[in-house]
DNA sequence: TAAATCTATGTACTCAGTACATATATAATC
DNA sequence: GATTATATATGTACTGAGTACATAGATTTA
């Protein structure tokens, strides 16, 4: 299906790749701050202006995983289901990503290093908050087009509000758990219990409204 | 009561604002990208060193009054009450401060260019997001500890973050009721629904709770 | 008054990011 | 297949925030 791209374009994959994982290595080895621009582009054996033509910004090289697990929840509710509201599926989601043990939000020792690298600095919370940010305004396009109201909708900006801030409460707290435990399976629990937890509050927060 | 500040108090602080207030004026005029440290330290008449003794960051000078506004907040918290669950506190607390019409949850000519000012430039909306989890940090701690439980309480950290968010949600869609009307009265109508509806959903996501 | 401290400020630096030019590889067209 | 167009890599030179370090002068304290 998915034709193979020519050879410029697999060219220019492979650099980008080569500069993402010799920035991703040091970044992990010696934290974001303690790494150059310069250095990343020694690393990856390119000129410096061809690391800025990939990746505009530093945080860029790190944060550069992300579009599938910001996929799989838009997906989830852009697929309207007339038998079940989204605040529920998604709910579901999470319980079904926890058992599948799929990869962004697996619990091991490479994702405690790569949250702990992030905690360890500035710029790299700052660049999670903007995509948590940009995901809110997705989810809430995603939401209020998904019930035929205007893309800015109040209500909408509010589930998805509220929605990101459980997630994000969920996976800072299991992340907590597992750095204390060193063991999955209460990290998984914690997880859970936080997202059920959210739900509630936000079924009843947007009872009464198209959400629902 | 305060006594009054020494003399070298006094200059500090009036270099502090002298600078604060030539920013804020620039930044409000030309944006936050289009002023530069050296225009700010010209316009203050110090010098650029002297800048950064006081604002370490950039940012500091735009967001440079907002204390009262979080101090509000983490009092009503802290003076925990024995009739009075702590989000219907707070609940109560933003009705009193739009009553009261209060200058950090005010809508006029001024507010509106602080926000557009904002909304304009990454560097001031990441700050912005910047401080809303430190108040998150705040928030879960005074909470926590008002209720005697571990300063990192799940339950207490949950509550603040989808407390934060739903006044951040009301925040910012009153002022874009503000925008298109340019009549306060709608924005504070705006900002009190969704803050009610937003502690409806607390109540219910912390039911059973500590905190209920 | 002398010593200690605080505040303002200068110089010189590092590093991310931008503007602009250009060479070279690849792709598209005749 | 030669030619033209485009995409990619890369260099040079710059801007502007922020840091390290030194120091002068004002103010406070002993």
């Amino acid at each position: 299906m998915t034709d193979r791209p020519n050879r410029q374009t697999r060219k220019r994959l492979a650099t980008r790749q080569s500069i993402s994982d010799a920035a991703t290595r040091l970044f992990l080895e010696r934290g974001f701050e303690g790494v150059t621009i310069d250095e990343i582009a020694a690393a990856a054996d390119v000129g410096r202006m061809t690391v800025f033509n990939h990746f505009p910004r530093k945080e860029d090289m790190f944060f550069d995983q992300d579009q599938e697990a910001r996929d799989v929840v838009l997906d989830a509710i852009r697929s309207r289901d007339p038998e079940m509201a989204p605040v529920e599926k998604l709910r579901l989601l999470a319980h079904r990503l926890i058992a599948e043990d799929r990869s962004y939000i697996r619990f091991f020792d490479e994702s405690r290093r790569f949250v702990e690298t992030v905690a360890a600095s500035e710029a790299l919370k700052a660049r999670a908050r903007a995509i948590r940010d940009e995901v809110v305004r997705s989810m809430t396009e995603a939401l209020a087009t998904s019930f035929g109201r205007p893309a800015s909708d109040p209500d909408a900006y509010l589930t998805a509000s509220l929605l990101m801030a459980t997630w994000t409460v969920a996976f800072i707290q299991a992340h907590d758990v597992y750095r204390s435990r060193s063991d999955p399976e209460p990290a998984k629990a914690a997880f859970l219990a936080i997202i059920d937890r959210g739900a509630t509050g936000i079924k009843a927060a947007i009872a009464g409204t198209t959400y629902a």
